[in-house]
RNA sequence: GGGAGUUUAGCUCAGCUGGGAGAGCAUCUGCCUUACAAGCAGAGGGUCACAGGUUCGAGCCCUGUAACUCCCACCA
């Protein structure tokens, strides 16, 4: 440091942050190693897509690892925080495509597949780089030499390894089956990519004639166009209304088919006209009727959700231009009955938000209830515990209800499904191998055109970025991961399959921890989004505020689990705590004439000082105890309110006589306690705010080379001076009741007066009689044990342990004196009764513990005594 | 249709296993007190959604009600 002295004038993150940063990786400490003499302690970032950007769930969530790591890595702990990114199958290939479609006017296909996966690599190369850099920005410490990217060389040879195991033990099938299908993406997607909305729609009534009679059957449904697609018309076996029509023939309008009526027990008689039209292809219900009764499966769309020949003269059309056509058509025909309205939910695509397409399709899946099972089981017997709790009901949730999870994806970009097919012999082989022959006939053969889910990569992600499926010394060491911290939105994508994956390809859970937070909402509790244009850059907020600004408001005012909002004033409160430190700092360093950091000897320390390394070692205590429970924002509101209101408000202020007077003898040792207090809290405050925290221990006073690997502050015995405190506390409050008098009355602080202080606890008083001069504007303080001699007419306040007297008696308006301690009396009477309520109820004195019965005996006699004292001052006024 | 969460000061939220209601911001009053006006010293402001119950004692535990939010779900 170039001036160890000197802070800059004003708080300026921007001044050091970044120096500071490129410090500490040029250093090394973010590194880790399988260090065998210390414990390990590991997280694994949420890889953010690779071509993404920062946003405000990204800060919360790299906040709360890095306050964690950094805590941990201060506890001497080999912690290690693994960074990378993800390849983000869907969004990273819409963006090139859509860069393709704007700057050249091309789609992949005219590329082919080979020249289009060049672009998107090129793609991830120029902007991959971008959000490692955003995450450096908010200070995060993660080992950057073990950057990872889920298709790097390792996730890749896990994906294949993981993929191989589960089909050799039937766990991975291939199988036609409704999918949920993408017509926009033109792709499968698995059940957990769909999101669904309700959507005002609505029941077309549609009238199928009977074959060779008068009658017909009339259907209800919501997507006519798939009538196409229709191979039966199905009713309930117990429906009187249509037993006669079973085994009938219909005639499917505006084809020249004929389908059979069938009687199925899913068709619910009380629902639209209970007569269902059964479309195999195009639905799940139907597919399973369809299976049942051996029925065709027609497909009547295309990939891009227009309609195919099935569609007769609607062929070519898309599938809503279709459902006009054929609608009008119908009605024209007189075989349309009526159209209801019907407001029903409907599938979209996560990423791109078209409407799904339930649609039969031969895919890849995974088998689920063989491995759900066991991710329940861990969870249930506490082997990796939620963070809070609850959420452990939604993963729960989600296990149990869970299907088939389908891993295939008609892109391009993504893992490639490790499975060959032979066009001469229809074998199939699935491995390892980058090529395959046939075993059969010896034919080349041809590697499936899909890829994988981008999740499948993910899963694998705690234990493939440790080296697995290699035995290595780092998985060894930091495997299982110690917790991993994420938004409840990502369980079921996420932590679900992170955790089945675990358990079946290590044999252990990958975390024992899952911390889980909220959503990030704008200052009206609205999603932050794109569309909605009320996103806030983070980086923008570092920009203006400095990231421990940043930070302190993430980590601040809301409890584990639940959404947030976030809004300036919030980031000002912060920017506010950062400059309060920093100008407490600036007066310690203008005040130290001292080369080292070292507490004096007990027999030196003052009533002051005692107190504040006392508070100091309760903080310690509630910050550590916080910390271990990830009771985060709790612990950095004690450290604020002892940071700002202890420390400063308090201490720094009774302080300042002794550090002014150069010839007072204890002025050293306030030079020492102070250079204590403020280092120890900024080590405690470091892993919230890592930047100005390292910035002021390196003017301070010190040992080691920085605060990120120095050791966090412990709770000591020999600090713990409770009787002292207890002492402070008592001038503490009497010099408030001081100052709340004088501000009543509007006495300016320059106004100073005598101040009396009558009390039979004078050992106490007078330790802090330079204390009332200082804050509580006296001009001379004198301890009497007896009220004796004083006028009746002066100011009087009335306190714990004492009855404090200033002669202004100019600014004492008699009336007025009465109706406040009229007003006095009454609250204290209040109390009293209220003590006494209790000590005189028998079920309160049998039942409740006794630190609470002597608590609030201690109570009832400091308020009779103090009751005491005002009826006497209410007796002196009277009789003047 | 299931499930979860929320409801505490004007606003945003804390309140850990039940033991006299808190913070930040905002408001009001007085202070440029030689670290800080991004500050200091004070003040006002709450039937803890509602109704029952358990308990010596309930913001906290139980039951029910209401409102809001979110997740899940194949009634065409």
């Amino acid at each position: 440091m170039e001036d160890a002295k000197n802070l800059a004038k004003t708080y300026n993150p921007q001044e050091f942050e970044d120096k500071l940063y490129n410090n500490w990786v040029t250093k090394g400490y973010f590194h880790a190693e399988a260090d065998k003499t210390k414990k390990p302690f590991t997280i694994v970032i949420p890889p953010p897509n690779v071509t993404g950007q920062l946003h405000m769930g990204h800060a919360l969530d790299e906040t709360l690892q890095d306050i964690l790591i950094r805590y941990k890595r201060m506890q001497g702990y080999s912690a290690l925080w693994v960074p990378g990114t993800d390849h983000a199958g869907i969004a990273t290939q819409i963006k090139v495509e859509e860069e393709l479609r704007v700057k050249e006017g091309l789609t992949r296909y005219d590329l082919g597949r080979e020249k289009f996966l060049e672009r998107v690599w090129d793609w991830k190369e120029k902007f991959g780089g971008r959000i490692i850099n955003q995450l450096k920005k908010i200070g995060s410490s993660c080992d950057w030499d073990r950057e990872r990217f889920t298709m790097d060389e390792g996730c890749s040879k896990a994906v294949k390894e993981v993929f191989v195991n589960l089909y050799n033990k039937g766990l991975i099938y291939q199988g036609s089956r409704i999918i949920n299908w993408c017509p926009n993406c033109i792709t499968a997607l698995s059940d957990a990519e769909v999101e669904h909305a309700e959507q005002a729609g609505h029941f077309w009534h549609i009238k199928y004639p009977v074959k060779g009679t008068d009658e017909f059957v009339i259907i209800a449904t919501t997507r006519p166009e798939t009538l196409f697609g229709d191979t039966a018309v199905a009713v309930n076996p117990e429906d009187e209304r249509y037993t006669h029509l079973i085994g009938k023939t219909l005639c499917l309008p505006l084809t020249d088919r004929e389908i059979p009526v069938i009687a199925d027990e899913y068709v619910d008689k009380e629902f639209g006209t209970g007569c269902v039209k059964i479309t195999p292809a195009h639905d799940p219900n139907d597919f399973e009727v369809g299976a049942r009764h051996d029925l065709a499966q027609i497909k009547v769309m295309n990939d891009d959700a227009t309609m195919n020949s099935y569609a007769g003269k609607y062929e070519g059309m898309d599938r809503y231009e279709c459902r006009k056509a054929m609608i009008a058509d119908l009605d024209e025909m007189g075989l349309l009955v009526k159209i209801e309205d019907h407001s029903h939910n409907v599938g979209q695509c996560y990423r791109c938000g078209t409407t799904v397409e339930p649609i039969v399709s031969k895919q890849w899946f995974v088998k689920m209830k063989p491995l759900a099972q066991p991710a329940i089981d861990a969870v249930k017997n506490g082997e990796t515990k939620f963070v809070p709790e609850h959420f452990e009901k939604v993963y729960f949730h989600w296990l149990e209800n869970i299907r088939d999870w389908c891993i295939s994806r008609q892109l391009w970009w993504g893992h490639r499904i490790p499975a060959f097919y032979c066009d001469e012999c229809d074998e199939i082989v699935v491995t390892k191998d980058d090529s395959a022959v046939c075993p059969k006939c010896g034919k080349e053969m041809r590697q499936d055109p899909d890829t994988l889910d981008t999740w499948f990569s993910s899963a694998l992600w705690p234990f493939s970025t440790l080296g697995w499926p290699d035995k290595t010394e780092d998985l060894e060491y930091f495997y299982p991961t110690s917790t991993l911290v994420t938004g409840y939105d990502i369980i079921p994508f996420w932590v679900m399959r992170m955790m089945f994956s675990g358990i079946e390809h290590t044999g252990q859970v990958p975390f024992d921890h899952v911390f889980i937070h909220g959503l990030v909402r704008d200052s009206q509790g609205r999603k932050m989004s794109k569309s909605l244009g009320n996103g806030i850059d983070p980086l923008e907020i570092v920009e203006k505020y400095g990231a421990d600004a940043l930070r302190f408001t993430l980590a601040t005012g809301n409890a584990p689990g639940n959404d947030m909002r976030f809004y300036i004033e919030r980031v000002e409160a912060g920017r506010n705590f950062a400059n309060k430190m920093w100008n407490a700092s600036r007066f310690a360093l203008m005040n130290l004439d001292i080369e080292e950091n070292r507490l004096p000897d007990v027999s030196e320390l003052q009533l002051e000082d005692k107190w504040i390394l006392s508070r100091l070692n309760s903080v310690i205590k509630s910050v550590t105890e916080n910390l271990d429970s990830y009771e985060l924002g709790v612990a950095l509101s004690n450290l604020y309110e002892f940071a700002w209101d202890n420390l400063c408000d308090w201490y720094i202020e009774l302080i300042k006589p002794r550090l002014f007077d150069k010839e007072n003898p204890t002025g050293k040792t306030a030079q020492y306690v102070l250079t204590y207090v403020l280092s120890s809290t900024m080590q405690l405050l470091h892993p919230f705010m890592p930047f100005i925290t390292e910035e002021i221990w390196q003017h301070l006073p010190h040992e080691g080379e920085s605060i990120v690997i120095s050791k966090f502050p412990e709770y000591s015995k020999d600090l713990d001076f409770a009787d002292d405190e207890k002492s402070m506390t008592v001038i503490m409050d009497a010099i408030s009741a001081v100052r709340n008098r004088r501000a009543e009355m509007n006495v300016p602080p320059s106004k100073k007066a005598k101040t009396i202080i009558v009390t039979d606890r004078a050992d106490v008083f007078k330790k802090g009689t330079a204390f009332f001069e200082k804050l509580a504007s006296a001009s001379e303080v004198v301890i009497a044990d007896t009220n004796d001699g004083i006028d009746a007419n002066a100011v009087n306040i009335v306190v714990d342990g004492a009855q404090i007297y200033l002669p202004m008696s100019e600014l004492v308006d008699k009336e007025k004196e009465l109706a406040r301690l009229e007003a006095e009396k009454k609250k204290l009477e209040g109390e009293i009764k209220r003590v006494e309520g209790k000590l005189n109820n028998a079920g309160f004195m049998a039942k409740a513990p006794e630190k609470l019965v002597a608590e609030e005996r201690e109570k009832g006699e400091k308020y009779k005594a103090m009751l005491d004292k005002v009826l006497e001052s209410i007796k002196a006024i009277n009789e003047m």
